[in-house]
DNA sequence: AGCAATATGTTGGGATCCCAAATAGAAAAT
DNA sequence: ATTTTCTATTTGGGATCCCAACATATTGCT
């Protein structure tokens, strides 16, 4: 349990991600004490934060403004932090790698290959996937020598679908709605590019680390793309609902690493 | 003049950044209270907008301590900014242009040529000089349609020589201790650069406007390795005194453009 | 003398109060 | 009836107070 103002502020976002504040309405700090029954210090500290995320905005005169979360903001958002991937994958392959980092890529390459031999995307094996997935794309942004690449992803990575190696699923393929074999081959193509990426930057091939990798996370785009063909009008929401719920924790992927 | 806990912020800021609180000092509320005159709530509120920063960071047990600022650091922090304006300059030309973005690049170039062919580098030319350059990147930066690209560049922006736009000049050249040729050619190709970015915005030459940005950028990395070679311990400190000080406030920017 | 337990002081989070500015509503004047 | 002005209420910034947690020092016990 963090302090109160944290709790606030993810309490809000989670609010705001999810509709319950539209667009464009007044959030004013008293209003904020009474429903959450708050002094009104953490609350002040939670709307700046907000506000520095870009969640919220200052009005023209008084009080904040919700921002609209959009879909095209996401592709938008997801296209930066891709970008920065790509640096991050470059900047590895030209500088001196860590072994240990080398190894955990590869490892969870292997096993993000193990979960999808499964067969079976239940609720379970996506988590597992999706924290291998984490722990891929994470060990690049901390390994490539630029602690600001890193830095600058996570100042993004409040809004959905924008943690560090978040991961999209059809869930109507996984309820067994559609072909599931059409998500497995997506997946085998996603991880045949992590050995792609994992084989650029441990020969030290900057050019085609950065590539690969910029293709990699055009995945996501696409894969909204296609949701955008299915559904008529895609929503914010309809979007969460189709990524995994909740950020693996460092501490367990390490763990996990480790046995 | 703005609210307390935004001055307090710039203060603190500026403090760590000139060396007046070195890395690894700790920080207190009480502290700041007392050498400020301030009361606790807005020493509060910049003490995380500090940490949201990345400027300082939540010691061990408590309070804050100062997060080293180093010239590599902020030589890594450039290439993560040039490499979003490439992004930016990519996107920009992939997509329909807004015809006064384009001419106001375009205004931004001429001025800037026309500043470099006085021949005399004095502070108020440096401004302006600055000032067009702000504009020429500023302007790629908010058209080229994805708005998280700004957004993202402004989170590292607070950082000494990271202010869209900025550049670095060779004081010893503009006072006259080396010769200025160089600085003036340096200055040129710069802005030939622009000329070729623009072109290939305008034509829409994404491949070209993303590889020539990112050229660009390159540029003040260089200009800091420059400085490493002559000076063989290269301080923060002495990048700030290099680099144009005070940031060109938009409306200024506009209103010039418009006479 | 060494270790442990308690006491005291330091520090950060939260609550409450105060004040200034701004907005909205009401009243008055044209 | 409309517009302007004045007042009252809303609202955000700042100050102060309180409390809990942690750190350190002191004291007591073995």
């Amino acid at each position: 349990m963090s302090s109160i103002d944290t709790e606030l502020a993810n309490t809000i976002r989670a609010d705001i991600i999810d509709g319950t504040f539209e667009h464009g309405a007044r959030i004013t700090e008293a209003r904020l004490c009474d429903s959450h029954n708050v002094s009104r210090t953490p609350v002040r500290l939670a709307l700046r934060r907000l506000e520095q995320e870009g969640m919220i905005r200052k009005g023209d005169g008084r009080g904040y403004v919700v921002e609209e979360i959009t879909v095209d903001g996401i592709r938008q958002a997801v296209m930066v932090r891709g970008h920065l991937e790509s640096l991050a994958a470059r900047l590895m392959a030209q500088s001196e790698k860590q072994a240990q980092d080398l190894d955990r890529m590869a490892l969870a390459i292997e096993r993000i290959e193990a979960l999808i031999d499964q067969g079976s995307l239940d609720d379970d094996t996506l988590k597992n996937m999706h924290a291998e997935n984490f722990a891929f794309h994470n060990t690049i942004l901390k390994g490539c020598g630029n602690s600001y690449v890193k830095f600058t992803c996570d100042q993004i990575s409040h809004l959905p679908m924008l943690a560090s190696g978040s991961m999209v699923f059809d869930r109507d393929s996984i309820d067994g709605k559609t072909d599931i074999d059409k998500t497995i081959l997506r997946l085998k193509i996603g991880n045949s590019q992590h050995r792609i990426i994992y084989k650029a930057i441990e020969q030290g091939d900057p050019v085609r680390a950065e590539g690969m990798m910029r293709e990699h996370s055009n995945t996501m785009i696409e894969y909204i793309e296609v949701f955008e063909q299915r559904k008529n009008k895609l929503t914010v929401r309809d979007l969460v609902s189709y990524s995994v719920q909740g950020n693996p924790r460092i501490e367990d992927i390490e763990e996990k690493a480790a046995s």
